[in-house]
DNA sequence: TCCCAGGCTTGGT
DNA sequence: ACCAAGCATGGG
């Protein structure tokens, strides 16, 4: 176990509260400092926030995949330079509002499950149903003398039925993470169309789902609140071609910014 | 074939 | 009481 640093070029606080991940958690210690609980696949991290970096421990072998989690091997410059050139002043405001936001790096299964979920759903729930599933069905992770759950694998869920699920608190996306876990991995395969053909899965978890579980930085999801922001700001005149190669980093800041215009920030 | 309206579980506010 | 990071369904 070693102790690593990142720098705060990124900013684990917007990334926390964006709505991209439902596991990153951001806690305050008694002396003020704060920390996030960072899970991904089966592995676990606390990050704690320093004046100008963050220090998590983990295991040497491990490194490389937190590195890739956080995005830190993709150049932002370019994305904001570009931004920064152009004649949008929300989308400037909201790049300035979400300085270090990042799209991270999440595992697919866990963000075709999780996207499911989402759906007609607020996110104090979503999170509370992915923790529900996590403590019924997730591997144990043992972090000092702390006990908490991994996201349930793919075979960790296999032959799940409803009435497995009946204490979640799914609702009626019950059905679709039973059928979603009776399929095949070539039934679920990163594309739009294959994604579609899955019961539960419409345009925008298909969209959200490439995006975050399979790094799709053209995918641009469009929910209610986008819808809005498409209407009320851009007056359904935004045009996406300028910002070709990182369009869902830019619906990102753009959710986030406007999410926190309307006090909707957790 | 395409479009559109109303229903759907549950709990957050 | 209303509504939430939508989707499946049936009728026109």
């Amino acid at each position: 176990m070693h102790t690593y640093q990142i720098s705060k070029n990124i900013n684990l606080h917007h990334i926390a509260k964006s709505g991209q991940c439902f596991r990153m958690n951001e806690y305050h210690s008694v002396s003020g400092q704060r920390y996030y609980d960072i899970f991904s696949r089966d592995k676990f991290i606390r990050a704690f926030e320093f004046e100008d970096h963050y220090t998590f421990d983990c295991e040497e072998s491990d490194v490389a995949s937190w590195i890739n989690y956080f995005d830190l091997n993709t150049d932002y410059r370019p994305f904001f330079d570009k931004i920064n050139a152009s004649e949008d002043h929300f989308l400037q405001s909201a790049l300035q509002f979400g300085k270090g936001m990042r799209i991270l790096n999440q595992d697919y299964w866990e963000a075709l499950v999780s996207f499911i979920i989402s759906q007609n759903n607020n996110i104090p729930r979503i999170k509370k149903i992915i923790e529900a599933l996590c403590l019924k069905f997730g591997k144990q992770i043992i972090y000092n003398t702390e006990v908490h759950h991994a996201f349930p694998t793919k075979e960790d869920l296999a032959n799940v039925a409803l009435e497995d699920l009946a204490d979640i608190g799914l609702g009626y996306r019950d059905a679709y993470i039973v059928n979603l876990c009776s399929l095949d991995w070539d039934q679920l395969k990163a594309d739009r169309e294959t994604l579609l053909k899955v019961k539960g899965i419409g345009p925008k978890v298909a969209s959200c789902v490439l995006l975050y579980g399979a790094h799709d930085l053209d995918e641009y999801p469009v929910d209610t609140w986008m819808q809005r922001i498409l209407d009320e700001v851009y007056g359904g005149d935004f045009d996406g071609s300028p910002y070709q190669g990182f369009l869902g980093f830019v619906q990102l800041l753009e959710f986030y910014y406007y999410r926190h215009l309307n006090g909707k920030l957790i």
